[in-house]
DNA sequence: GTTAGCACTCTTACCTTGCGAGTGCTAACT
DNA sequence: AGTTAGCACTCGCAAGGTAAGAGTGCTAAC
């Protein structure tokens, strides 16, 4: 059924005032707020609203509360984007950029940034690289039985780490060693170099297989893990204690012992699909997450690996603000990404 | 003064009630549960532990609280160390051997181990590197305006950027380079690499001090930073919410914020001296620690490097077992260390 | 020096009460 | 038919009052 557009004006008066004070919103403030009628129109008005499953009653005595069909109906129809100021944007690109050296490092930063504005949780995990490929095998000696493994990937990424041998290798065998693994290995993805086995290209060299078996490929399987590693890095866990919503301190305890599971927020975050996506309470397939709204979106890097960055925080959240904040700033990291993996200009 | 055996037994008693309950301690518990006289009695005798300054009254008619004093004789005096027993032993180390690869991984581990067995907020750190020395310097083409810039240190740690360069280098070239650097700088600490100034010994080769001086040397500076740098590790947050002086929205969130500022407690943790050290309420310079107790203890890397972990937690805190675990963990960490340092053991 | 007894204090839980915000309904108005 | 004023009613919340319970401090007797 079509709401009038007096229902839409009120529902949204409703819902915009409920995001900026936590309180059930009754029909005489709206009437004072807004030319909509006088207070028994609008209690009208909202008594069809409610039984449309817009808004909710916490009591029979108190004002309404918009439902999540609302929010996502706000969300789908209602929320005009706020596009940012310009100096908006550049203070945002000031924060982003201020100490930042390693990409990486950026990541974090911007989980940092969104939390500040927000006034949210906020997170973002280093991109997927499932898609990554190695370019680059080496093995240095550094002492007689320490050699460092070194892998590096076509995205730029480099890993290593030092090795214990049984026995003194010869440059010769860490030479050969280094040019099979490389010419066995270069292209694959290292998902696919996980799962291959170059045991049996040592035909010729006993030696060079010996010291494979035993000693580099168990540092190469976990350096290949290690790289494919994604990261998670969240930001203004503390903002939580500023909402009303969680001033219980068994909602707070909930709250910290979900985030804290980080290995299970990466995962939940990580399958979203791309784009700017928002999820309103129950709309979470997790029902740790059924009283929170989160907003997601990817960034990308080199056009194929992907990240993610957003924020969690109650049903009741500036829809528009962190959506824009959000998008603004994923394209801010594919347009970093992107710089430093092609050519790097001269600023 | 000194206090009788029966003060100190009494004090003992009202220390162990009040640790395990967290409710101020009454005359007639203590007669009940110990053999120390009527309620009468104890009452006069508490009464003068108070005026000793060693309990204190949260209001005229309720039970008695130890103060910071006592709890800091109880630790040097009163406090036998509970020895593990070996099942606990045995389970520990289970839980800290299990599923590491790297040492770096090992002291994470640590801090998780400490907060699960103490139901506090453990931390661990990683040891500080400024004793650290540079062993070997390496450049690694990659592609033409691409190298790899790596630096081994004595402690077999590894760090490495890809480096972009303005235009393209000979192999030769990188070749000295990497040459000129590791004769100026190995041997050096990596504090005293960052302060080395050698742009001026290249004065043979134009090329060379060129792009050190522009491409190499930030990237240079970076990763020793990164080298030193200390990484902490915290674990068991959330375990604050099951402590009953915690049960204040306000406790919660000021304590929350205290260890989200990571640099901080970096700071404030990795400068305690060596050894098992507990501080305890005011005793903590921190203003922010004023009520809690930190009970920290160091581990060594190599008879040199020192890393730390320990807990934070209410002044109310099993300081027995607390201590026992600490001092059990670091002792691991540094036979791990040391075992990995010298000679690998095979099992 | 130790203990029993007792008055006193203070906290806590519980209940009552009154107020304010807001609703739902009815009836009048446009 | 839609809109509005009026009013009774509901409910949550804060304030005040009370009773119970735990514990102390003091006094006097053992």
């Amino acid at each position: 059924m079509d709401l009038t557009e007096r229902k839409l004006k009120i529902l949204q008066a409703v819902i915009a005032d409920f995001i900026r004070t936590a309180e059930p919103v009754g029909s005489r403030t709206i009437s004072k707020n807004y030319e909509l009628g006088s207070p028994a129109t609008i209690r009208n008005e909202m008594s069809d609203l409610e039984e449309l499953g817009y808004l909710t009653h916490p009591h029979t005595s108190s004002g309404r509360v918009p439902s999540e069909k609302a929010y996502r109906l706000y969300v789908n129809e209602m929320m005009k984007k706020t596009e940012l100021t310009q100096e908006q944007k550049d203070a945002i690109a000031r924060d982003l950029y201020s100490n930042v050296t390693e990409l990486e490092n950026l990541i974090e930063r911007a989980a940092h940034v969104l939390s500040e504005i927000t006034n949210l949780t906020a997170f973002a995990i280093s991109p997927r690289k499932e898609q990554d490929t190695l370019r680059y095998i080496n093995l240095l000696p550094v002492d007689a039985k320490t050699i460092i493994l070194m892998l590096v990937a076509e995205s730029g990424k480099v890993s290593n780490t030092a090795v214990r041998l049984d026995k003194p290798a010869s440059e010769e065998t860490l030479r050969i060693l280094a040019k099979n693994m490389t010419y066995n290995y270069s292209g694959k993805t290292l998902s696919e170099a996980l799962t291959t086995d170059i045991i049996k290209t040592f035909k010729a060299d006993a030696e060079a297989m010996t010291m494979f078996e035993n000693n580099i490929a168990p540092s190469f399987i976990r350096t290949l893990e290690d790289m494919l590693n994604v990261n998670l890095y969240m930001d203004g866990l503390t903002n939580i204690f500023s909402l009303p919503e969680y001033n219980d301190i068994e909602k707070a305890r909930t709250f910290f012992e979900l985030v804290s599971r980080k290995q299970d927020i990466m995962q939940k975050l990580g399958s979203r699909g791309d784009g700017v996506l928002i999820t309103i309470g129950g709309e979470n397939e997790d029902e740790e997450l059924s009283d929170c709204s989160v907003i997601t979106a990817s960034y990308h890097v080199d056009g194929k690996l992907v990240g993610k960055l957003g924020v969690i925080g109650p049903t009741r959240m500036k829809y528009d603000e962190v959506t824009s904040v959000v998008e603004y700033l994923t394209d801010n990291l594919s347009k970093a990404f992107r710089l430093t993996e092609g050519e790097e200009d001269d600023s």
